[in-house]
DNA sequence: TTGAAAGCGCTAACAC
DNA sequence: GTGTTAGCGCTTTCAA
């Protein structure tokens, strides 16, 4: 691996030189630069990112901090925020903390030393505490699914209150009176809000009632149990609102085991818009959220912060849909 | 952000002082050690990566290079390799090359300059060249899904052709004479691997036709493309079986629009045992690969690279397993 | 427009 | 056992 000095000493001119040129900043002749980048062609000179961050400049790396990469839904926003950052020419660090807040809080301590220069946090359960520690390192950070700004860091997130009223109003639209909702983790703002949302729609129907809310855990299996236990009290629940896609999936598992069928008995609206809604049978009716923007939004956020292009504001909501279809529909009547 | 100053300065020793019992080399007296530790503590001491890496260690970091996160092979693969990681102190890089080989040599390039420890290839169409780029650097790395061992790197991959061969001959069993092939792209070690498993087991049989091979892409929608074209011109195909599991679903559903019944009509079966074989509908019969213990081994296998723990064996190939699901059996006669 | 040199935080001889 | 010091590769004053 060449260094600085052997391009200096190929192209006869100083280190400092060669810096010049490499930051384009400065004033150097064309004759000189010239030189020196056919030296530094030549030698296939790279700079290190290591001797550079100890100068003081960016590592040019960021940290995208999940829940568990293997969900589709932070897969899918992976990928728009590594896609983002390498047109950027910034590489992505990926942590996965699966909802121990412990396990979020270490990220923070054992990446920062790393120089990483920015960080997303999705889905997380940060409290006031951890995210100041990252401000007073002044390292940049966006989390999505925050419920509002805290001082010094940007919120990404959609419409979670507005989905909920959606999807709620389609299930009462198509006729269903007995509405359950698979609820999130109570400590992730997202499930509050769309907790939130389902509920004061069904009140201002006068369909409200709380024993039809069940906790799952954002899996397939918990909404799965979920659903289970919903209809040992109620077994004539005719829709479901679950608070993600995987829990709307794992409940239409359940409802086909107890004999019950999509969506002539039950209709069924998940939240997300990950794509195996698409593939499961029937096809599933979610509030779908623009995955690939809310990375792409975040990643450049983030990004334009690191180089120091403040964000003039400081939170994004972003709008989302109604996808409709097989898992809601005509219901026998 | 405190230095090793700082905490010589409190400790009143000197920074080689403090060094050692980061390092925890070369002798410190008990007394010493206590004062040092207790001024690291109070600093809240966390050295500086770049620094180290400047002074000759490694950065503790891996990267794993893969064609895209939001496949959810891979992102299984992720996060068995982030989990491992993470245990031993190192974070992971994440980087899709999208089977643009360009941005796969990109990878090497932007990341070796960022001290990366080790790489792993996923599914890599990488050239011995770009492999020998790597090894001359001395940078470890493991492939996974390669052909052979190429000198200086670990290659760690499930048993592509036997698994090929497993389930042509539970298709062959289950009555289907008629069987297709879904490939992947050629220039996938995998892909032809699978190949010729299937070959292999049809001309054993004397069922052999080149004319039911089509190529997918190993995305759904290449699987239904594949289907749809291989449909057209043999009707009566009763038998399918695909290089993964996401081509496999594709023609399910290609299978459906068409008015085929499955496994009534046809019999599919997949490759790779990714979750949402299990949640269609109805379950894809695959070949399933030990996702987890390919992950977290080359993780593992990495790591110990980069502590200079050389491995004695050169080349895994991790066992397969057929799992039935729906998707095939019994058919009409 | 260019060069010399200090310094970023750490490790590892080499002294004592 | 512990301290001194010379780098590691780069950026950035400060001079020239």
């Amino acid at each position: 691996m060449s260094t600085i000095k052997d391009v200096a000493n190929l192209a006869n001119v100083s280190v400092a030189t060669v810096s010049r040129v490499m930051n384009s900043s400065d004033y150097v002749s064309e004759e000189t630069r010239a030189k020196v980048l056919n030296a530094i062609e030549e030698l296939k000179y790279k700079p290190s990112s290591a001797a550079r961050v100890l100068a003081g400049k960016k590592m040019m790396s960021i940290a995208l901090v999940v829940p568990d990469i293997s969900n589709p839904f932070f897969s899918e926003l992976a990928r728009a925020v590594e896609d983002v950052a390498q047109k950027n020419g910034f590489s992505l660090f990926i942590g996965n903390f699966y909802n121990k807040n412990t396990r979020e809080k270490d990220y923070i301590k054992s990446m920062s030393n790393k120089y990483i220069d920015g960080f997303i946090f999705a889905s997380s359960t940060l409290t006031e505490e951890d995210i100041d520690t990252l401000i007073k390192k002044e390292i940049p950070m966006v989390v999505m699914d925050r419920a509002a700004t805290i001082g010094g860091c940007t919120v990404i997130k959609c419409k979670n209150y507005d989905g909920a009223c959606i999807a709620t109003n389609h299930l009462i639209q198509l006729g269903c009176r007995e509405i359950a909702h698979i609820s999130g983790p109570g400590e992730f703002v997202t499930s509050m809000e769309r907790l939130k949302g389902f509920e004061d729609t069904l009140k201002s129907h006068g369909l409200y009632n709380p024993s039809l809310i069940s906790h799952g855990d954002f899996t397939i299996d918990g909404g799965r149990q979920a659903m289970r236990s919903l209809l040992n009290t109620h077994p004539n629940i005719d829709g479901v609102f679950a608070a993600n896609d995987l829990m709307a999936i794992g409940a239409m598992k359940e409802l086909k085991a107890m004999g019950k069928e999509v969506p002539r008995d039950v209709s069924v609206c998940g939240f997300d818009g990950v794509q195996i809604g698409d593939i499961v049978e029937p096809g599933l009716t979610t509030i779908a959220q623009p995955i690939y923007e809310l990375g792409s939004l975040a990643s450049q956020t983030i990004i334009d912060a690191t180089m120091g292009k403040l964000n003039s504001k400081d939170t994004y909501e972003l709008d989302i849909k109604l996808v409709e279809r097989g898992s809601t529909g005509k219901m026998r009547v």
